[in-house]
RNA sequence: GGCGCAUUGGUCAAGAGGUCAAGACGUCGCCCUCUCACGGCGGAAUCCAGGGUUCGAUUCCCUGAUGCGCUACCA
């Protein structure tokens, strides 16, 4: 038996030929230099950070270029497929500003180059391995567990490295034995389990040094030295679905993808897939292997970020906090490429959109995960975002994630003015940093959160009552800012409290305490606490009527 | 164990064979100031180690260390 005839035994009747599929999908018409790309999730429901990071790049590359950004499911590993996955997916990425031009959607496919989803894609993957089988570049494998077992333990013995490689797997050279080619035969036709292993033709267990090796430019890293794949890995499971080494190879070809972005984990494995596509002729793509996001590990060290351990980095976890996703994207970007803060610098109202994002400008290695820059990387979106937008997605937010507060969003009006307190100031203030920050910075605008947190200043606890009162003896709430601060100093001197503070430290035994103190116990008595924007503003914001009741209260 | 990738302040990082080794976040101090925030000024803090090449290496080479990853019919 020959291979063609092996090949049609294993796998006798297909809907179409290599070359067929090479027509269905053929090379896509695109500008010059357009980049696709693509996502390609695995369905397990959750999606964290890091995903986010890789998406990120997949979708600048695509739309910077004016190409394709492709969403492809990639569930070839059935025992971790997680109900509404593909939904959740879907949603989390929108809702970070990521969207697929082609793919799998809510609602079907969209697109001529699919089926988009590896599971619906089993006739396409075995044509090509039919295709490998016939050229003798690939074999039916019987090994059972156990006896993989037993050959790992006779190779650690030997000291030689692990695996399914020339000499280690009699149904490889099934041709050259006619005892194996008769036991392959009976097997498969008895519809015994076996996989599809690649018959690899590089050298195993040769030195470094010695290594065959090839030239791969990965657009992230440069020039990679990889060396030559030995191991025959399987391409096709006992279950008849693909690895995702023989998926990848596939579906990036025939979906005509030209730069894959993936983490670095994946770089142990590029020479299985340079051989790969080399056996099937097929030229490879853009490679980016990017740098893996990391955290600080309860050891102290650092380490991956990871979806069992790391529920807080999961992308519901900053919706439910309420940072806002253009604060995300922004923070993002910043470590995604070095040059961004410099260039948001220069270009303050820019889109993100204008940023030319480059692979070359990307890290190699691991950056931590730094929620000391998120929070002031958020606070400088958040002072570029309209108040009464940020008033509305703090609604939404409450909804869905803060019912509790719902008080708030009662009147919107009142809301946005408390928003935009000193933020059209020539220095404006930048103090909204995501929603549940927010609602605790502007909790005394409301009777419902209102609570005094803070205690009155020891210069000036025993006069608080005289204060609050000979404050609100003269309270006019049409007084403007000037007046309004005038009447405070008269109060403080009036009381032997210095009128300027840098009085009060030149000499302190003169004085009891200086107008800050003074304005203090006022900003305690109505904000609660004693850190407050500016009093006069806010009590114009809450109104004669609460104004009065907080102070005689 | 083998292989791969990485290594500049606490964090993110720029950088070139000769620099006072950028900048940002954080931190500390001062200034502005009714508090806070904003803003301004200033400080502390870094080239993993050892060899080699060189007049000179943090930069180039080697070795080692450390971290991360891969070593599945998971991706």
């Amino acid at each position: 038996m020959n291979y063609k005839e092996l090949s049609n035994l294993i796998y006798p009747e297909l809907a179409h030929t290599p070359e067929e599929y090479e027509a269905m999908y053929p090379a896509r018409e695109l500008p010059e230099g357009a980049k696709v790309t693509r996502l390609g999730p695995s369905p397990t429901g959750f999606i964290h950070l890091g995903n986010l990071y890789g998406a990120f790049v997949d979708e600048r590359l695509a739309h910077q270029s004016n190409g394709v950004f492709y969403l492809r499911i990639e569930d070839t590993d059935d025992k971790r497929f997680v109900e509404n996955a593909v939904e959740t997916i879907i949603t989390s990425l929108d809702f970070f500003g990521i969207n697929f031009d082609e793919g799998v959607t809510q609602t079907g496919d969209i697109g001529t180059y699919g089926d988009y989803t590896q599971s619906h894609r089993g006739e396409i993957y075995r044509t090509f391995a039919k295709e490998l089988l016939s050229k003798g570049l690939a074999y039916p494998c019987f090994l059972t567990e156990e006896e993989i077992t037993a050959i790992r333990e006779q190779q650690d013995a030997a000291k030689l490295t692990p695996g399914i490689y020339a000499g280690w797997s009699k149904y490889r050279d099934w041709d050259k034995d006619p005892a194996i080619e008769a036991e392959i035969i009976s097997r498969l036709e008895a519809g015994e389990p076996y996989v599809i292993r690649l018959k690899s033709n590089g050298a195993a267990n040769v030195s470094a040094e010695d290594a065959v090796r090839n030239t791969v430019v990965d657009a992230v890293r440069g020039e990679l030295s990889v060396p030559e794949n030995f191991q025959d890995i399987v391409i096709i499971k006992q279950t008849g679905i693909p690895t995702y080494h023989f998926a990848h190879v596939v579906d990036d070809h025939l979906m005509r993808t030209t730069h894959v972005v993936r983490g670095e984990e994946w770089l142990p494995s590029l020479p299985i897939h340079v051989e790969l596509f080399h056996d099937l002729g097929w030229e490879l793509p853009v490679y980016c292997h990017t740098a893996q996001l990391m955290k600080i590990g309860e050891d102290g060290n650092k380490r991956k970020l990871s979806k069992r351990k790391d529920p807080e980095l999961s992308l519901d976890y900053y919706r439910s906090q309420g940072y806002h996703p253009a604060a995300v994207r922004e923070y993002l970007l910043t470590i995604l490429n070095s040059n961004y803060e410099e260039w948001r610098e220069a270009n303050p109202d820019a889109p993100i959109e204008d940023f030319e994002f480059t692979c070359e400008k990307m890290s190699s290695s691991g950056a931590l995960f730094d929620l000391d820059k998120l929070n002031d990387v958020s606070k400088g979106v958040m002072l570029r975002i309209p108040a009464a937008d940020i008033a509305a997605w703090l609604g939404k937010w409450s909804k869905e994630f803060a019912p509790e507060y719902a008080y708030v969003f009662k009147d919107m009006n009142y809301l946005e003015q408390i928003l935009d307190i000193g933020r059209h100031d020539a220095r404006p203030r930048a103090d909204l940093v995501y929603a549940r920050q927010i609602m605790d910075f502007i909790s005394y605008f409301f009777e419902e959160s209102f609570e005094i947190v803070d205690e009155y200043p020891a210069e000036a606890a025993a006069d608080a009552e005289e204060i609050i009162s000979r404050y609100l003896d003269s309270y006019d709430h049409s007084d403007d800012n000037e007046i309004w601060f005038s009447k405070i100093r008269e109060i403080a001197t009036d009381m032997g409290y210095a009128a300027k503070p840098k009085d009060y430290k030149k000499n302190p035994d003169d004085y009891k305490g200086h107008v800050g103190h003074v304005s203090t116990v006022i900003r305690i008595k109505l904000m609660g606490r004693a850190q407050s924007p500016d009093v006069w503003t806010i009590q114009q914001i809450m109104g004669e009527e609460t104004v009065r009741a907080r102070l005689s209260k």
